[in-house]
DNA sequence: TATGAAACGCAAAATATTTGCATTTAGAAA
DNA sequence: TTTCTAAATGCAAATATTTTGCGTTTCATA
């Protein structure tokens, strides 16, 4: 009896690294979450699945293909998030209470077409990041 | 006979901190770099006159009141860079070599109005941050 | 020029990430 | 299926980064 491999399981193949239970945990949990997660609540996701060095390395490999996105919301700690080419987005982030929201409107392709115009030195632009920091309207209230 | 206060020293009191000569010469530091910089180069910079706590803290206190921007160019340490009204910018970072550049063009704010009209949850956009990372034509020739 | 809150220096703690190495495993090939 | 090997893992220790406690110093106000 053979198991149908997942979606994710071919995409790591394609890219040259081995789909195995660690990858496949990680994205899944990945998956599963609604904002960009810490290494410290994959971590506890993962019940046990997954040792920290694990995780950082297979962080770095999904990240190496375009399969997740590192996304620094402000501490000093880098979050990680699937990234869906059908739902590319960025993110706004309360400085108060740390509140994440989706953005989904991202412009930011055609000025890349405008930098490589301008730019010297730029031969191509892989990808960007885009945060929002602002003031969420619950903690907007308890200021008054 | 008196000292005639720098702008900086200005701003600092006006904001409710004290114009002391940790964070003056912190921002002569990032004043005279052309790009964002670690905790590791300011401190060498600064030859002795800051210590790494100092830093840290005047750093905090800086971003705080928007003197100084803090950016993640994809490493896992912070860089810092001066934030002046006139030249508010972006960067294009190289993936391979890390060479980075200015990017000028910042369309954001006109995004920001709309984003605040759609979300239910946030009350204001206190500022972003936006980076694009791609290959430099260096690298680029090189991988060829 | 005296005073108190803020800032500093030092050294240690806490947090985050990376690495070395022996062992295991995915997946290609036989 | 079984064999084989490069890739991946687990563990534990190292490194890197950031924060904190606390006694001392200093800025800025009066």
């Amino acid at each position: 009896m053979k198991s149908v491999p997942s979606p994710f399981a071919l995409i790591l193949r394609e890219n040259g690294y081995k789909a195995t239970p660690s990858r496949l945990s990680l994205l899944q949990i990945l998956e599963k979450a609604d904002s960009p997660l810490s290494i410290n609540h994959i971590m506890k996701e993962s019940n046990g699945n997954l040792t920290q060095a694990t995780l950082y390395r297979a962080l770095e490999s999904l990240v190496d293909i375009g399969m997740v996105r590192q996304i620094d919301i402000g501490h000093t700690h880098a979050h990680y998030e699937l990234e869906t080419k059908e739902k590319h987005h960025h993110h706004i982030i309360c400085k108060k209470c740390g509140k994440i929201e989706d953005v989904d409107i991202c412009e930011i392709r055609e000025i890349e077409t405008i930098i490589l115009k301008q730019t010297k030195a730029f031969a191509l632009i892989q990808n960007h990041s885009l945060e929002f920091f602002g003031i969420c309207k619950t903690c907007n209230k308890k200021d008054l």
